[in-house]
This record gives C-alpha cells, structure tokens and sequence, in this order.
DNA sequence: CCGTATCCTCCACGATACTG
DNA sequence: CAGTATCGTGGAGGATACGG
C-alpha cells in the first residue's frame, strides 16, 4: 500500500485549547472525586454517610477530596455546632451543572464499553497470539 | 444555626453508576490522551508531528499514549513501508464522537473558570488569613 | 523517521493510629 | 461524629541513550 500525498501540514494545531480540560480533569479526574459529586448532587449528605456511600473510600482519600472540591467551589461545607458535631456537603450549582455534562460522558462510555472491550482483546491477540488471553475485568 | 431535621438516608446512591465514567477517565484522563485526541481528530497525522503539536511531550509518553489509544480502538496506525519509514495515525468514529463530548467538558470548564479561580483565593484567605497569597497560575 | 530500553523521581493513594 | 498525623508504596511520567 503507497502513502498517499500529504496534504501538507495539518496547521499548527490548537491544542492549547484543551489545556482547558486537562485543568477540569486535574480536579475531576481524581480517583474519588465523582464519586463524591454525585453522592452529593443527590442533595445534603454528611462525612459519615459518604464514607459508606463511595464505596471502597479511606478516611484520608474523603476528606483530602472534600476539601479540594471545596476549595474549588464545587462543594459547601455547613458545619452545624452540635455534639456530637454534624457536617454536611452540598454540591453546588456550578457542580451540578457538571455533573450533567459528566452524564455525557456516560453515555458515551456505556454506547462503547463492548466496542473498546473487543479491540482490546484484538490488539491484544495481535501482540502475542500464543499466551493464553488472560481473563480481563471489565 | 439549628441543624435542619435530617430526611432520612437519602437512599443508597447509584454510585456505582459513574464508574462508568471512572472507566473513561482511566483511559482519557491520562496527561497527554486527550491533546493527541484532539490533535488526530483534525486528520491523519505523523508521529513526529505529533511530537511537535502536543507541547511538552516526550518520545515515550508519545509512543506509550498513542499504543494504548490504539488498543482501546480510538485510533488506528498505518505503517507505510517507505524509506524512510512512515506511520500515521487517524482517530475511529468512537473516538470522534468521545471528541465531541468533551466540548461539553470544555464549555463547562470556560463557564466557571472564574468562578473556580475566586473560589480558590476565598478559600486559602480563609485558611490563613496573614500570609501573601502567591500569584498562582490559571 | 519512528520508535525501545533503562533508570530515576515524585506524588496520589492506602494503612494505621490518634483526637476534639 | 468528623476529622488529623504519620509512614509506606506503586505506578505515572521525565531524562537520557540506543536501535532498525
């Protein structure tokens, strides 16, 4: 098969433009972030009911998490001055109009999930077609 | 502040839900996927002109990104045995469409990119009231 | 031109223990 | 109940050098 004539270069690329996303994902993309947000997008919710909540989430990684997003503004922190002490997080708007665009996200991940499944397995095959396809969660 | 009466458990959460979007973050939410995604998605480009376009990556990060973009089947490689030796790299349907939304991320991120930088400076303002607060990027 | 191979660094995250 | 403090680890990613 010839290379076909390039059509010269593909211009410089604004590539700077998703700089934008990095800069979401480096807030989002973090292992227990959306978890968080959608617990939270579901209305009022405390420190302790998020724990069993996010399943799988430690002491440390919730709070680190929550203060980040606070900071952020994606999440209020009420403190009420009772004892024992209640906190509760609630997402903002800003984060709840996240959260939808998240479900794009979603979408697209569950149309696809069997599409990437597959071409894995081919790639896969194509690399080493003797050892035997170790059996791939997901 | 008297706490509001709490609603009961706000039901067990769909949490599991989003790690459908954990499984996309995985893939996509690495340093570099997104800008050789978006750099791909203008139309065929060759490995060194990615080095070029995606600013500030390495000959391996390039190499390792691409290999696992194309085992996920969002992008393809085409190897044309010409001398010297030319690949090109195209990104798949899915992968446009994977494009396309996260312009959702993008428009969303441009929405509130004040906002977050506001909600920043009020919260470290709060955490330490005395100190200079550092000129901080973005 | 298009990669691989090695080595090294840094930090996100986990485990565990303690506290107002 | 809602956190902090401390230590330890794996793996993503950078620097550099070599190879078909």
């Amino acid at each position: 098969m010839a290379p076909p004539p390039r059509q010269e270069a593909p211009a410089p690329a604004d590539v700077t433009a998703d700089c934008t996303v990095r800069h979401v994902l480096d807030r989002v993309g973090g292992k227990w972030s959306i978890g968080i947000i959608v617990a939270a997008t579901r209305g009022p919710i405390r420190f302790t009911e998020l724990e069993r909540c996010v399943e799988g989430i430690s002491r440390r990684m919730l709070t680190l998490t929550l203060r980040n997003l606070e900071r952020d503004g994606l999440l209020i922190r009420t403190v009420y001055p009772t004892v024992p002490p209640r906190v509760e997080y609630t997402t903002t708007d800003m984060a709840r109009e996240l959260h939808d665009t998240l479900l794009a996200l979603t979408h697209w991940a569950e149309r696809h999930r069997a599409n990437i499944a597959a071409a894995r397995v081919a790639y896969d095959r194509g690399q080493h077609g003797d050892t035997p396809p170790e059996q791939e969660s997901c």
